[in-house]
DNA sequence: CTTAAACGATCAAAATTTTGATTGAATAAG
DNA sequence: CTTATTCAATCAAAATTTTGATCGTTTAAG
């Protein structure tokens, strides 16, 4: 996927920043040709921008790493949170398991139960989790596939989901700035998500600490009161003023009640 | 990942079951170092099983959840069927797979395939089997996902089926009786299964020849003028005189042919 | 509007990968 | 145990990809 050379290079825009190609092209060795042609490669993968002249990291990849790396980042804080957001999941109720790592950490705790319990996800790796759980009912939304985390978007998404009710959402965040606005890095993915918390009662977020004061690309949506935050260390005092202003309920998960 | 002539290899081995090592030189104008190289590539991949001298499609990837026993009836004019429906696949085309076993052999001839194809499907089998092959863009239609065959039925399927609109459908029967009436034993897959009909352009029906003077307790359709039939034996005269009459194509796969 | 720099396209040279023949070691059949 | 194949390793030739220089064109700053 990526040579040597354009790992070089990425590690060298993501030190200094925005760059020369001229200097890009004298710290790498290799000619201005060259360094063109993995800029163009670099920019069809997403991974940086291009100026006239120069170029960066792209700000949709700051946070798009595959999904399986991004599995074992911070495992055991998601693992606490995942804990302490079973701990809210209401007997009887519909739930809805978004696509991301620590919402996967969750499903672990719902085959365990031995309540019955309907869960609706985009996800097709908890839906390979939960096919055969057999207190577990299970339905999924269509839509197109993404092969970077396997989960289905696009307007069939949405379109299912407006026709959906909702009890309980539990949605992975991968970035929360200080006025709580959630952000994706994937345009349909932010769109769905959207939709699923319009479509909700009850939306939990599950974001480890390292989530908050960042932004992606594509704005989800800013959270309001109702909403409830479920992290693993306090957060930026900016944003737990804007919490308690805006009346969003903020959990810090313990791992001792794992 | 593949080569496309390693595409080619294993279209072969789907073709012809276990194939000397020769033979698939021979077949593939190809040294026999090439080939053996191939086969290390793809055997790494957990794609095919080598033998001394010959090789064979990999036995793991016919590994089943629920309906392992199914999958093994037949299997040989399942097979056969398999591969005369894939050269009625178009190219280009938008193809919609059921979550029947017979379409589950047509899954490995498009995942072998060499040229991008749009995939719809309300399985979750061929979903897991599609959902990382670069040239197939999948998309799922959603619904209540059913525990015997893993497959995505109710309202939410049939409302997503309403907004589609199918070039091929390759569907399996379960049974099919000599008035040319197509039945399920399900009543929510029956219902997805006429409403997947309805959409489609061009629709397949693929059966073995076991399905024939047989009906389950839900009526989905009853074949009629262009529906096409593809099966392994010839069918009851009761049935083949019907499908003159009604214009219901009716092919015979012929295991040479493959 | 002018101009200097950056850009993409093209092409030959260089580097890398793929291929097929040959070898001795390993394997299964008799 | 013997023997005829098949197998993996090696190496040079062939094919492919990568690279850097040079063009005319496009872009942005003055």
């Amino acid at each position: 996927m990526t040579t040597p050379r354009q790992n070089q290079l990425l590690a060298l825009l993501l030190k200094r920043g925005q760059t020369q190609v001229q200097d890009i092209a004298q710290e790498l060795g290799a000619s201005l040709a060259t360094v063109r042609r993995d800029l163009t490669d670099l920019e069809a993968q997403g991974r940086v921008e291009r100026l006239h002249g120069a170029a960066q990291i792209a700000s949709a990849a700051r946070e798009e790493v595959a999904f399986a790396a991004r599995e074992s980042v911070n495992a055991r804080a998601k693992r606490t949170i995942a804990a302490t957001a079973f701990g809210a999941v209401k007997p009887g109720a519909t739930v809805f398991l978004d696509a991301s790592t620590t919402v996967l950490q969750l499903v672990r705790h719902i085959i365990a139960m031995d309540q019955p319990i309907k869960v609706f996800t985009n996800s097709l790796r908890v839906a390979q989790e939960l096919a055969l759980v057999s207190h577990v009912d299970l339905s999924l939304i269509g839509g197109r596939v993404r092969e970077e985390n396997l989960s289905m978007v696009g307007p069939l998404a949405c379109a299912a989901l407006n026709n959906l009710w909702i009890d309980q959402l539990f949605l992975g965040a991968t970035a929360i700035d200080n006025e709580g606005t959630l952000s994706s890095v994937d345009a349909d993915e932010a769109a769905v998500n959207a939709t699923m918390m319009a479509r909700a009662a009850e939306t939990f977020i599950l974001a480890d600490s390292s989530k908050f004061e960042k932004r992606a690309t594509h704005a989800v949506t800013t959270l309001r009161e109702g909403h409830r935050l479920i992290t693993d260390l306090p957060p930026p005092p900016a944003f737990a003023a804007h919490a308690k202003r805006a009346d969003i309920s903020l959990t810090i998960a313990n791992s001792a009640d794992t």
